[in-house]
DNA sequence: CGTACGTTTGATCTTTCTCAATAATGGTGG
DNA sequence: CCACCATTATTGAGAAAGATCAAACGTACG
């Protein structure tokens, strides 16, 4: 009989898409002591002006990360899917600028700070890798910047369905040519910047247009070229060699 | 007689602000080997798509970061004030996604990627600051995502005046309350995802409140409080640790 | 002194928001 | 399994913010 599958290969395989790791590198990661927790949709990880203690991963479900304005409305400047660290950052700062929350419910692995500092410290490989994860990241904050400022909302609606098509695919996480979305409108607007009632009206637009399909939250992607077209999406701030959906018609 | 000022004592003190650094690394710092160009306005330092070989340090001027849409308008992603790092990053990815060009006239200093890497090792120090710095500029990405997605065209405004102040103040690089505005309302417009004629109607709209007053692009702020109140600014993202205009009335 | 560039202003048009109502869905307790 | 409730999705109508178009005005610089 088999081990359980360790609960940080999907890190592990998140980290390789973007960084040679060697078998030792691998094999260390996922020896590194975890403690899983399984949150709830809506829990924080991480409270903004908080000082997060431990690292963690995203093992299943999603998360986002979120900042409120002063008149209350949110905005969602990032959003996670099961493999991606979050904040091994903290690491350098103090004291958190916004906060991270479940988007759904899942499960997240809980790594110690000193754990963590020594495999980086041995593996200079897995610190390059986290490093190079963090960058991507700080690309896609960049290409959400040009998506809420320069690009209208049908378009910028096309983008953020590309962006995710494209990470899950990359994780092996779609099924199919196509994807649940997983989170309500409400929230999709919360990350577009636009109300709930418009992001409905886009994506109606789309659907129209033929570009997408969708049965309750699960979209398929019938015309993903034009869609890419129509969302101005060119998947190069991903950093990730794999093509997405390369083999489709 | 004096030794001249050394060319990256900007980005040491910069630096400085987010990591402690001892004699020793402020000493090793400053005696990298450096070459210095001088840019006009709207030269690029890094082309999108292109591989940048050498690692740079604004020491005086003003760059920023910038992404094309599809439809040929062009988002700004960042600015960066004498002292930043520009690019540091790219150490780990593999090519560039978006592109940095002179805001106004400056001074670059280049440094060769082999020279900053030795010293990264030697010094954990100085690594662990540019990495801290790395971080601040992640979160401030974040906070424009909010800023462009979730403030009105006026607070999304006073806001990006009230970060260039904090930002400036914390180089030391303002002017008894004011600062002269390195950019066209063009370029503001690009920065804030507005035209250059809603600027102006907000740029008006915050004289006339009293809040700030303009003579050319120089711009004091008879009103800060009441601008960062309007602007909805909170300088947690900037991990700073020195209060702006603490003294101010 | 003229040309190019940036700023300012007005008028109009479009996109997106707001408000409001209805319909669908998911989950819960009985 | 069904009725009920809370949440989410959908649709319409009107309002508002910001874009667009166009022109005039300033300023800097050769």
């Amino acid at each position: 009989m088999s081990a359980p599958p360790n609960p940080l290969q999907s890190l592990i395989r998140n980290l390789s898409l973007r960084a040679p790791l060697d078998a030792d590198d691998c094999r260390l990661m996922a020896a590194l002591p975890v403690t899983v927790r399984t949150l709830e949709a809506s829990t924080y990880v991480i409270r903004e002006a908080e000082r997060p203690g431990s690292c963690f991963v995203l093992m299943a479900g999603f998360a986002f990360r979120q900042k409120l304005t002063g008149d209350g409305t949110q905005q969602i400047v990032a959003l996670h899917i099961p493999g991606d660290p979050i904040d091994l950052h903290y690491l350098a700062l103090d004291v958190a600028d916004h906060s991270v929350q479940m988007l759904t419910r899942g499960d997240i692995a809980v790594i110690a700070r000193a754990d963590l500092q020594h495999l980086v410290k041995t593996r200079p490989a897995v610190g390059h890798a986290l490093f190079a994860n963090m960058l991507a990241e700080t690309a896609i904050s960049r290409e959400w910047i040009v998506n809420v400022g320069r690009r209208n909302a049908l378009t910028r609606t096309a983008h953020l369905l590309c962006e995710l098509g494209a990470r899950l695919e990359a994780a092996d996480l779609i099924d199919e040519y196509g994807y649940v979305l997983p989170m309500t409108q409400e929230r999709l607007g919360d990350a577009l910047g636009l109300t709930s009632v418009h992001v409905n009206r886009m994506l109606k637009e789309l659907e129209i247009g033929g570009l997408i399909s969708r049965t309750k939250r699960k979209i398929n992607f019938p015309g993903w070229e034009q869609l890419r077209s129509i969302g101005d999406f060119n998947q190069r701030y991903l950093h990730l060699q794999a093509d997405l959906f390369s083999h489709s018609g």
